[in-house]
DNA sequence: TTCGTAGTTCGCCGAGCGTCGTACTTCGAT
DNA sequence: ATCGAAGTACGACGCTCGGCGAACTACGAA
């Protein structure tokens, strides 16, 4: 084997085919948003299982690959461990000053209503 | 009923109580994203009907009640026609700057892919 | 080599979404 | 009062999504 094994980049989108709903979707939930609040928090690159996410391995691993597939984060192998990186350039290409956006509103929200009720619209219905 | 028929808000969440998470969910929908799209073109006020629209009366209204209940748009009635409009300046206090980037992105992603393919992508899988 | 750790894959389940058609309501016009 | 046009409400359908557990793979350490 020529190739090196630390570093296996997983498929994903080029930079030209991200899709904007597919971006919408994947930052759309709680969990997905939370782990990208991580990656953009200084940690550039994590491992999967330094996340603590209120969810199994194998949950885990779907929404790591809907990020993925959407063209959000970047993976490859480091020994045992699946290292996970902001694609900040390339949605910044794609989808210009959306990631800030969505980080900036998401910090703003979280300061506001520390824990996220599941779906409780107070002033509604 | 002193109430004048004319302008009866349907009820719609609080600028306060805007979700980013709701708000990416009602755009991350692409008949959903288009209304929202038409909207921000100029038709500042339009009834559903004069949206085209790829779909048929009752699931218009379930977009339109979703993008409402989202906060992204307001509903008012005049006659018999249901009058939408952009919440603008409330999205911009509840995610500055987000709607804009994501109608610049929509926009120009509507120039590269003139036709929206259902979900393929064609470099990966 | 054996073992343990980190992820993946697969099938399954329940919930929710997008879609439709069919009533039903509401309003303006006749 | 009647009719038609614009929306809404409701139920049904198929599909996707998010969640899980169990079995499997890949790699490092002992």
């Amino acid at each position: 084997m020529t190739e090196s094994a630390t570093s296996t980049p997983l498929p994903e989108p080029a930079t030209g085919e991200i899709r904007l709903t597919a971006v919408l979707h994947a930052l759309a939930d709680p969990v997905r948003l939370q782990i990208v609040r991580q990656l953009a928090e200084g940690h550039e690159d994590m491992a999967c299982i330094a996340f603590s996410l209120p969810v199994t391995k194998s949950t885990t691993t779907h929404h790591f690959r809907v990020l993925r597939e959407a063209g959000v984060i970047r993976q490859h192998r480091r020994g045992t461990s699946r290292v996970s990186t902001l694609r900040t350039a390339d949605l910044e290409q794609a989808v210009p000053g959306l990631l800030d956006r969505v980080l900036a509103a998401a910090q703003t929200e979280a300061l506001r209503h520390p824990v996220d009720p599941p779906s409780d619209a107070p002033t509604m219905e």
